[in-house]
RNA sequence: GGCUCUGUAGCUCAGUUGGUAGAGCGAACGACUGAAAAUCGUUAGGUCACCGGAUCGACGCCGGUCGGAGCCA
C-alpha cells in the first residue's frame, strides 16, 4: 500500500527540517507542513529555530507563523489546520511532508484521535474545585464516576483527573484514558530520526548557545515591547522564559542558558519516549547518511 | 600565624539526645485522547573528605591530616 502522507519526526536537533528539505529538493513535488507545536507561532522565530524564508530554498513550508503568540492553541485546533493542508497538498498534486517534533501534534494530525468535547466553564470550575478539595478529593471523585480511569491516571496529575472529570460530566460517558492501537487517517510513511543521547546533548548545547549569540534576547524584548503577552501554550516555549528571566535580571545569562539546555535535554528525552513506542516509524541513524536512508524506505514505501 | 565556620548522592543542602542516611534539582526509564516545548509516575546514584581513638555500636563524640569560607593579626 503507497502512502499518501511522508512524516519526519524525532527529538529536537535532530535534524528533521533539513532532511525534510533534502528530501523535497531529492524527490520533488514536495511541501513541508510543520508539525512543531511553537513554529506556528508568529514573532517566535529564534527560540524555536524556525528556518528563514531564505533557508526553506524555495520548498513550500506550512503551518508556520499562523497564529499570534496571544493565542493559545491545542492539539485538536491544530489537527483541523493539518487535516486541510494535507487535503489541499494531496488535490494540488504534491507530496505532504510533515516535520516537526510535537509528538500530540503529529499523533494528532496523523491518527485517528476521536477527540471528546470541551467546556471552559466547565474545566475553570472543575479546576477550582481541585484547588480547593485538593487532588486527593478529585481523584477519589473521578474513581467514583470512572474507576478505570481513576486506576490510570495518577492522583497528582490533577490536569489529567480534571480533563477526565469534565469529559465524563459532557458527554455522561467514561473517559479515555490511555491511548488507544493507533491507526492512520491516510496512508503514511512516518520517518524518525534516531541520534545517540550523548551527540544529541552535545548539539543542544551548541543550538542553545546559538539562539543566544543570533539574538534570541532582542526578539525576547522585541515580543514584549509590542505589548503582547504571550498565551498559556506559547509562553512554556523553551527559552523564552528563562530569556525573560535574564533580561528581568532574576537570572544571569550562564543561569538562562544552562536552564534552557537542561529543559530541551528534557523534552527530548519525553519525545524519544514517545516516538519509541510507535512501532510503525521507521528510524533513521543519524550517525549515517540521513538522506540516504529516507529515500531508501521511501522507495520501499511506494 | 590566631580565632570561627565548613567538607553528606552529579549539584544545592537536611540529618532530632551516638543504633551504618534523606529531600529538591539533575539523570535513566515510563505514562500520555482538547495546556503536550504541557502534566505526571517509577528507578538508580552515597567507603557521610582522609587517618586514628574512646564506645557493644559513629555521619554524629575526641585527636590529627588534607581541602574550602570568613574574621583578626
Amino acid at each position: 500500500m503507497p502512502f499518501s502522507v511522508l512524516a519526519v519526526v524525532g527529538p529536537t536537533a535532530s535534524g528533521k527540517s533539513s532532511l525534510a528539505l533534502a528530501i523535497a529538493k531529492s524527490l520533488g513535488n514536495i511541501e513541508i507542513i510543520n508539525a512543531d507545536a511553537m513554529q506556528l507561532y508568529r514573532g517566535m522565530d529564534i527560540g524555536t529555530a524556525k528556518l528563514s524564508f531564505d533557508e526553506r530554498e524555495g520548498v513550500p513550508h506550512h503551518l508556520i507563523d499562523v497564529v499570534s503568540p496571544e493565542q493559545d492553541l491545542t492539539a485538536v485546533e491544530y489537527a483541523k489546520l493539518a487535516h486541510e493542508k494535507i487535503s489541499e497538498v494531496i488535490e494540488r498534486g504534491n507530496q505532504p511532508v510533515l516535520v516537526g517534533g510535537s509528538m500530540f501534534y503529529v499523533a494528532a494530525a496523523l491518527d485517528e484521535m476521536d477527540f471528546a468535547p470541551t467546556d471552559e466553564a466547565v474545566r475553570e470550575r472543575l479546576e477550582s474545585e481541585a484547588e480547593e478539595i485538593g487532588a486527593m478529593s478529585m481523584h477519589d471523585r473521578l474513581n467514583e464516576l470512572d474507576p478505570a480511569s481513576a486506576n490510570r491516571i495518577p492522583a497528582q496529575n490533577v490536569r489529567r483527573v480534571v480533563r477526565a472529570l469534565e469529559v465524563i460530566e459532557l458527554t455522561g460517558e467514561p473517559y479515555k484514558s490511555s491511548l488507544p492501537e493507533p491507526r492512520y487517517l491516510r496512508p503514511t510513511l512516518q520517518l524518525g530520526i534516531s541520534v545517540d543521547r550523548e551527540v544529541l546533548k552535545q548539539r543542544i548545547r551548541d543550538r542553545v548557545l546559538a539562539m543566544w549569540e543570533s539574538g534570541l534576547l532582542d526578539e525576547v524584548r522585541g515580543l514584549q515591547r509590542s505589548g503582547l503577552t504571550l498565551s498559556r501554550t506559547a509562553a512554556v516555549a523553551i527559552g523564552y522564559a528563562q530569556a525573560a528571566s535574564q533580561l528581568a535580571g532574576e537570572l544571569s545569562e550562564k543561569e538562562a542558558i544552562e536552564q534552557t539546555i537542561t529543559l530541551t535535554n528534557r523534552y527530548a528525552r519525553r519525545q524519544m519516549s514517545w516516538f519509541r513506542r510507535d512501532s510503525r516509524i521507521q528510524w533513521l541513524d543519524s550517525s549515517k547518511n540521513l538522506e540516504q536512508q529516507a529515500i531508501e524506505q521511501i522507495r520501499l514505501g511506494r
